[in-house]
RNA sequence: GCGCCUGUAGCUCAGGGGAUAGAGCAUCGGACUUCUAAUCCGAGUGCCGCAGGUUCGAAUCCUGCCAGGCGCGCCA
């Protein structure tokens, strides 16, 4: 347990057994003690944590809080930790911590090194967490990288905490559009000699696709010789291939390693489809109308029940969608999360509906609907024409603004929030980008350690250093924000909020540089000298945590 | 018509029952002979979309309305 939590939990306890007191001592009420919880309050004048609990009591016990709180705190006695015990405001109880705590923050992050702030929450969880999965006909688009961004953070946050965690991309190699993209790969071969040849009319227009057309004479020289069938399937499977293999590379220029990619076709080998109309059907959710089959969903809570066998005896896409999300459960996840955009909000109920008519409890699925991207440069909005084929690709996003400073302007907002990224500030403005600044603390940082080695001055375990020396205001505002590590990064994977880790990571650095500036370390005596270079050391240490969570580097020099 | 998301400083956004609503950018004024000035310090701004309601207490919860985005297929 985190020093705070820790912290809570005993003043908790403090305060429950002081109210039994009053009570037992008939100076309040027979009342039923309500959940008593800590806060660290905004403002540090108002103590490093404050209870609420005389105004939550106020109208069962029928007494003023401002009263309440003055007698909870004359009966909260000494407790090691706590220095003093202030009734404040409206009838908040706020209490001071002694110097100790200083000590037992800078010993968990220096013993835990970049394991400070994990738990053990999730364990028991084996979880399987879906996002990108874009289509394989084309590059992966702003939308794609901040659905990368965020999962990927999401993913190491989750794992943090203690989740069994594996990343999966779900490959729709076996749609209609692959058929299309593979005609579209076609024509452009055609194309190379021929350059009159038909383009089809809902083909992809991209440019990538005439290169991969110059690739497969490169590269296939059996090519010519096939069946023009032949050619087509082939066009489709290996184009999809190429289209892969290609994201594969564009993610991993971003940071992002998947467990698994998952292919659709996979499921059609594997009779997954049939197998799994066999299954609601014996299950009693499926029915036969108007020459279709429908799967039941309404008795979950759906809009509607679901087409999953049209009548030309063709499966819709939500046939697929069930297979492969009963294919997760059946390799053994017990939780599931799948990244969606905005679009997509309607399949929700659908696929909660699938996952508990195949018997698994409906929170087993959780879908996260990640808001749009919407483009900027130099503040005005950037065209992008799909059917023209032009757009701003992961590569060119990489290549402009840079992997670090992309990966943290789509980690800073949160998933509710429909994103502005503009180009010309992320990119130009990078002297003043928040991901610099972050990364700028942790360059000074070991640049003090640098020079330090230099000078053959080491840092010392805590435990031998004068930590009490560690009074100042900018001192100790650092130690509070470390100590929040464990509650911020836990909060942050419970509410699937990835964007705390950039607030805090920004919190932590600003924290840093005003220390910095104001704080001299090797120049100073002795004692000081040590007992900053722990600390520092320790805000190192964290930085490179919460840096390590976002996938972004943690440079040693800028 | 129904559903989901959003509306907070000039701009982009945090905060999602608690004390005086915050940050970055932009604007203005200061600070480098001293561990990296990609930094720091100071200054100003808010009918928290509108109207009701719940509560000791509401930017936060509930209802209605307004505005923007996205959905509502035997398309994927």
């Amino acid at each position: 347990m985190s020093v705070l939590a820790a912290q809570k939990q005993d003043l908790a306890a403090l305060i429950r057994s002081a109210l039994e007191q009053l009570i037992a001592r008939n100076e309040l009420p027979q009342v039923s003690i309500p959940e008593i919880t800590l806060e660290m309050p905004k403002d540090k004048a108002h103590g490093d944590l404050a209870s609420n609990i005389a105004l939550v009591l106020a109208k069962p016990v029928g007494m003023k809080p401002r009263d309440i709180a003055d007698k909870i705190a004359a009966v909260v006695c000494a407790h090691p930790s706590v220095e003093k015990v202030e009734v404040a405001g409206p009838g908040f109880i706020n209490f001071f911590f002694t110097k100790e705590w200083v000590y037992q923050v800078l010993e968990a992050v220096e013993s835990q090194g970049v394991n400070y702030g994990s738990a053990d929450y999730g364990k028991n969880e084996r979880l399987l967490l879906e996002f990108v999965s874009a289509n394989p006909v084309g590059p992966m688009n702003v939308v794609n990288a901040r659905a990368a961004a965020v999962g990927d953070t999401l993913a190491r946050i989750l794992a943090a905490v203690g989740y069994d965690v594996a990343t999966e991309y779900y490959v729709n190699d076996a749609g209609v559009q692959t058929e299309v993209f593979g005609r579209s790969l076609l024509a452009r071969y055609r194309q190379l000699d021929d350059p009159s040849y038909p383009f089809p009319e809902d083909g992809y227009p991209g440019a990538y696709v005439v290169d991969l057309a110059q690739k497969l004479r490169n590269e296939v020289p059996g090519f010519d010789q096939m069946e023009e069938t032949a050619q087509l399937e082939f066009c489709r499977q290996w184009g999809i291939d190429q289209m892969v293999e290609w994201q594969k590379n564009d993610l991993l220029g971003f940071n992002v390693r998947f467990d698994c990619w998952f292919r659709e076709q996979e499921l059609h080998r594997a009779n997954a489809l049939e197998r799994i109309i066999a299954v609601l059907r014996e299950r009693g959710y499926i029915y036969e109308l108007d020459g279709a089959l429908w799967f039941r969903s309404t008795e979950f809570g759906d809009d509607k029940d679901r087409v999953i066998v049209k009548s030309d005896g063709n499966y819709t896409y939500v046939t697929a969608d069930i297979a492969y999300h009963y294919n997760k459960l059946q390799r053994g996840f017990t939780k599931l999360i799948d990244i969606l955009g905005p679009d997509h909000h309607g399949y929700i109920g659908r696929m909660k509906a699938a996952v508990q008519a195949l018997g698994y409890p409906e929170d087993t699925l959780e879908i996260l609907i990640l808001q749009y991207v919407a483009l900027l440069r130099d503040g005005k909005p950037v065209k992008m024409s799909k059917r023209a084929g032009e757009f701003v690709t992961l590569e060119d996003l990489v290549t402009e603004v840079g992997r670090d400073a992309a990966r943290y302007f789509f980690v800073m907002r949160s998933l509710d929030s429909h994103l502005d990224f503009d180009l010309t500030l992320a990119a130009q403005q990078s002297s003043e980008n928040p991901v610099y600044y972050i990364q700028y603390a942790h360059a000074r940082i070991c640049s003090i350690m640098a020079q330090a080695e230099q000078q053959g001055v080491v840092v010392k375990p805590v435990a031998d250093v004068a930590w009490q020396a560690l009074t100042n205001e900018l001192e100790i505002d650092l130690i509070k924000k470390m100590a929040e590590l464990p509650e911020e990064l836990l909060t942050a994977a419970k509410e699937r909020a990835p964007h705390r880790i950039a607030r805090y990571a920004l919190d932590l650095a600003s924290l840093f540089h005003s220390f910095y500036t104001h704080c001299h370390i090797l120049g100073e005596e002795e004692t000081i000298r040590d007992a900053r270079l722990v600390l520092v050391n320790c805000v190192r240490t964290v930085l490179q945590k919460v840096l390590e969570l976002m996938g972004i580097s943690a440079p040693e020099r800028m």
